[in-house]
DNA sequence: ACAAAGTGGGTAAACGTTTACCCGAACGTT
DNA sequence: AACGTTCGGGTAAACGTTTACCCACTTTGT
């Protein structure tokens, strides 16, 4: 059906072998044929097959990638980050979404694994769950976890320091007045949940602040914010300053609040954690700890790179500092 | 190094036909046998290369797509419509993002083919560059595009009927009162882009409403949505109503009103188009025309399915309806 | 002038599967 | 008893590349 490399060889009067050389460049071919086999390729419109290339080569030259969900949209920068340094060595990248589910990740992994890609950078699902997959992938191929990870399987990872930037931020609100904060996040199933949970709570010992009640745990999306909003409305005082795992849920909260006619940051400060794109254009502009992408793919690919060139070297986990983007959501004057 | 289906029968005391026979279950073994193979890749944690089954098969359960941005929050929410239709068939899903670059599509594509996707879904980046790359493709595999299209190659496409939409927001402005519309959409670089304008304006024209100066034409980003707000205050009088191209523009507008002090929907009303997650969520809740993703997808689906089963039936082009969902921002009572 | 080295080409063996084909045994059916 | 048929197994040929190896012919150095 589909021409192939034999196809051309025979119609530039050469030999496979000698065709193959002046379209992989292996080996200098003489002028005269080099141009009768592009003349070839050319007129018939031949493309190589990836496939037979792959299974001869034993590498693809091009990366697998897996995220919990695409919707997510802090899920889209990191990826864009990720294809831009590909790119840069001129390699492809095979995107999967998980659809949030364990299973399907799994199905994921091994069908890129199958696929034979030369290694595989993975946002993995639940701290938990994912365990299994990664530790059967690890065996297979290259493999570098970024932004959560799950405990237990020894792979580089690189991410955010989330201690840290949650920290950032409720040192920000507690210099802007606030004493009494709330705690809106994602259960401690992700590893991303449990730190930016863990770092919450450490900072408000700490500094000795009183607590809000418990923290509300659901999950990082907008409508989980909305929930939680609407439970700390019901409340009989609204704290001073709502601290939320992550932008998304921070712009539900927003919402909520707004139809409830709670003004931030008039009544209440709130923070969010990522600095997707929305965050700049939410009402009131969200303050939030901004994750640098461009540095944690940097450090992916090369992690990624340093495992395939030498897949016995000790492991590193790399958490990069976060940095924090004070916009008017936390804007008071007290 | 990696295991391979001849170690596993080696194992089992079987020929390589037997342990591929118990593997695929292309025909029955006998139990004995079976139990011994299937006992023999345990051990071994044998994973079948799924390079050299494709390249003996000639095809792979997998499809590829291709998006021009994946951080446009349109696109995940279409691509994980279609994973989902594809999950249901037990399919892979590869996807690729172009960066709005057509060079980088083209690679993206004949990546895909070389991997030997059994079809190929593509959001084309350009009406007019990704023509090339489209015509090649076309020749390789089976193909429909989806969304925006590039005219003048034949292939199947599915979408919203734009026109339709554009029509939809302008006849609700307009029934809520407004008289002076604006426009702020994307240059007609690709199919949507030119297709809404178009719509604005034959619907401007039909009912003989008088225009707000020629319609502002940027990219499909928030940010040429604050710098077209940004133009429409600097006019002498602000028009009843700005209808924009897609959602994002219409965020970057709301943002750029609100912050000098536009109030919407009182001063002026604002839609949108697609129904993006955070168009509910958008201050005030934007007024859009929904795009029915779950449908466009199903489509999608069975275009290609339809395509791959006969690759010369006669080729279809799908416009679904959109509908309008009526949010805030057009709310007033005149 | 003759060996050594280099140059430019071809032949064929891989890569890991699937599957067309073959073969022997067991099992009816006349 | 002779003869299909089915059943369950193996052998080996593909799939489309790349590349190790070989060979014939220069070129170069002595």
């Amino acid at each position: 059906m589909a021409t192939t490399i034999r196809d051309v060889a025979e119609r530039a009067g050469v030999s496979v072998a000698t065709a193959s050389r002046v379209l992989t460049g292996s080996r200098p071919v003489s002028p005269e044929l080099a141009e009768r086999v592009i003349q070839a390729t050319r007129e018939l419109g031949y493309r190589h097959n990836a496939v037979a290339r792959a299974l001869r080569r034993g590498h693809t030259n091009a990366m697998g990638m897996v995220v919990p969900e695409i919707g997510n949209p802090f899920f889209p920068t990191i990826v864009e980050a990720v294809e831009r340094r590909l790119q840069e060595t001129g390699r492809d990248l095979f995107l999967c979404d998980a659809q949030q589910d364990p299973d399907l990740e799994r199905r994921r992994v091994l069908a890129l694994i199958g696929r034979q890609v030369d290694g595989l950078v993975i946002v993995p699902v639940s701290a938990t769950a994912s365990g299994a997959s990664l530790a059967e992938a690890k065996g297979h191929t290259p493999l570098v976890q970024v932004d959560r990870y799950v405990e237990g399987v020894d792979t580089d990872w690189v991410g955010v320091d989330d201690t840290a930037g949650i920290t950032m931020a409720v040192e920000h609100v507690v210099s802007c007045g606030a004493r009494r904060l709330a705690c809106v996040s994602a259960t401690p199933d992700s590893s991303a949940g449990r730190r930016r949970l863990l770092g919450f709570q450490e900072a408000v010992m700490r500094l000795g602040l009183p607590t809000d009640g418990p923290p509300l745990l659901g999950s990082f999306t907008a409508e989980w914010g909305r929930v939680a909003a609407g439970r700390i409305v019901a409340e009989k005082h609204l704290p001073d300053a709502v601290v939320c795992g992550n932008d998304e849920i921070a712009v539900g909260v927003l919402g909520e609040f707004r139809r409830r006619g709670v003004r931030v940051p008039l009544d209440v400060l709130v923070t969010g954690f990522d600095d997707i794109r929305f965050a700049a254009l939410a009402d009131p502009p969200l303050t939030t700890v901004r994750q640098p992408h461009e540095r944690i793919a940097e450090e992916c690919i090369r992690l990624l790179d340093a495992r395939i060139a030498d897949p016995d070297a000790p492991i590193q986990r790399i958490a990069l500092e976060p940095t924090l983007v004070v916009r008017e959501s936390t804007q008071r004057l007290w």
